[in-house]
DNA sequence: GTATGCTTTCGGC
DNA sequence: TTACGGCCGAAAGCATAC
């Protein structure tokens, strides 16, 4: 089973302020560069039928909205991340096994206590969404299939607010009208690489030989591709341990190649990360930053030391030099954002070195 | 050639 | 027609060791 919160952090808002239910609500993320420069991060179901939708700018929005009531939010990750955690809790005791995929989604495995039983199932998403509803006034869109790939492929077919039940021997009937990018993975490249060879619904896609794709995208997309097609996936439904990596990354104010103009946010956002790792009780062997220029490519340096470190002073000094080093190797890049990032994550133990167990 | 590890890019939400 | 975030995990690409 896959669920999905619907429209999470509009909804969210909803309940915060009752008095804009019905009106179109976005969830802004505001760059800081200029009064409006940012982007919309998911809206309410009456913003989308004006052609507002996750990831366009805020501007652009706004024009699309400006005839209507619009409200328009900044977003407050951490209040949905609150609400998340207490739904994930009411869904993690409703299965044999739990995956959060997302602060707005996560998978359970009901095989063991449905014996296999759709019907039951079905019992239990009903079960599952009235709890929620009662408990937190969030609804969500369920799908029940007899793996992953299937559920969440199901959970997306009726949505605000649905419940789709992809029985096994309903698998290639559901499967057989949906266009390719109904796959999960198949974006805005896979989908033209596809249509190219005029591959558009998903039974086109499960006709060709499997050595074809192979041929076109590689063993792993391809074969992943001819299996999708056939409502094949054998991933588990596995508990997510330790994160493996965090990041912070920020736009400046404007765009620069210097890097004495882009050492301030970037340590900035090296301490903000370091706080984090720290406050997690980890240590990161990589570091790495992220600089998106001005044509918004995106580009990346690492470095990975000797030994883990949660040092402040070694991650930002490190970030520094990372930064001038892409600097120096595009030598005509303009930079719009920049970021830090930390993984190969590892749980800090109770000694920081090895020192004192070599020999003196 | 195969396995492994590191760096960079891709894509979802 | 343009406009444009902040995260995350995984895959791709490449080098090295055997």
């Amino acid at each position: 089973m896959h669920i999905d919160f619907d429209y999470f952090y509009a909804q969210c808002e909803e309940n915060l302020d009752h008095s804009i239910r019905g009106r179109p609500v976005v969830v802004c993320v505001y760059s800081g560069r200029t009064q409006e420069s940012g982007v919309v991060s998911t809206c309410n179901y009456e913003a989308r039928k004006y052609g507002v939708k996750a990831g366009i700018p805020i501007v652009r929005a706004r024009k699309l909205l400006q005839e209507t009531q619009g409200v328009f939010l900044p977003m407050n990750k951490p209040h949905y991340e609150e609400v998340s955690d207490r739904i994930m809790g009411i869904l993690e005791a409703n299965g044999d096994h739990f995956e959060k995929a997302g602060i707005d989604e996560a998978f359970l495995d009901l095989t063991s206590r449905t014996r296999g039983e759709f019907r039951e199932a079905e019992q239990i998403a009903v079960e599952i969404r009235r709890e929620v509803l009662e408990q937190e006034q969030i609804t969500c869109s369920v799908g029940i299939a007899p793996n992953k790939l299937l559920a969440k492929m199901a959970s997306d077919r009726n949505k605000p607010n649905g419940l789709t039940v992809v029985a096994p021997e309903h698998v290639s009937e559901f499967l057989g009208g949906l266009p390719v990018n109904e796959i999960p993975g198949v974006g805005r490249k896979t989908e033209e690489k596809l249509e190219q060879m005029e591959i558009r619904r998903i039974d086109q896609l499960a006709a060709i030989d499997v050595s074809i794709l192979h041929q076109k995208f590689g063993i792993s997309l391809g074969t992943y591709l001819h299996r999708a097609a056939l409502g094949e996936d054998d991933n588990p439904v596995k508990e997510r341990d330790q994160p493996t990596q965090f990041s912070r990354i920020a736009t400046l104010k404007t765009n620069t190649h210097q890097a004495s103009e882009i050492l301030p946010l970037l340590r900035t956002l090296a301490s903000a990360v370091s706080e984090k790792l720290a406050m997690k009780t980890m240590i990161c062997r990589t570091i790495s930053v992220i600089a998106i220029l001005a044509d918004l490519s995106i580009h990346t340096r690492s470095k990975t030391l000797e030994s883990p470190t949660c040092d402040e002073k070694t991650i930002t000094q490190a970030s520094a030099e990372l930064i001038e080093q892409l600097l120096q190797s595009m030598p005509s890049a303009t930079v719009r954002r920049v970021g830090v990032k930390l993984s190969a994550l590892s749980i800090r133990s109770g000694q920081t070195n090895i020192s004192k167990f070599l020999p003196q």
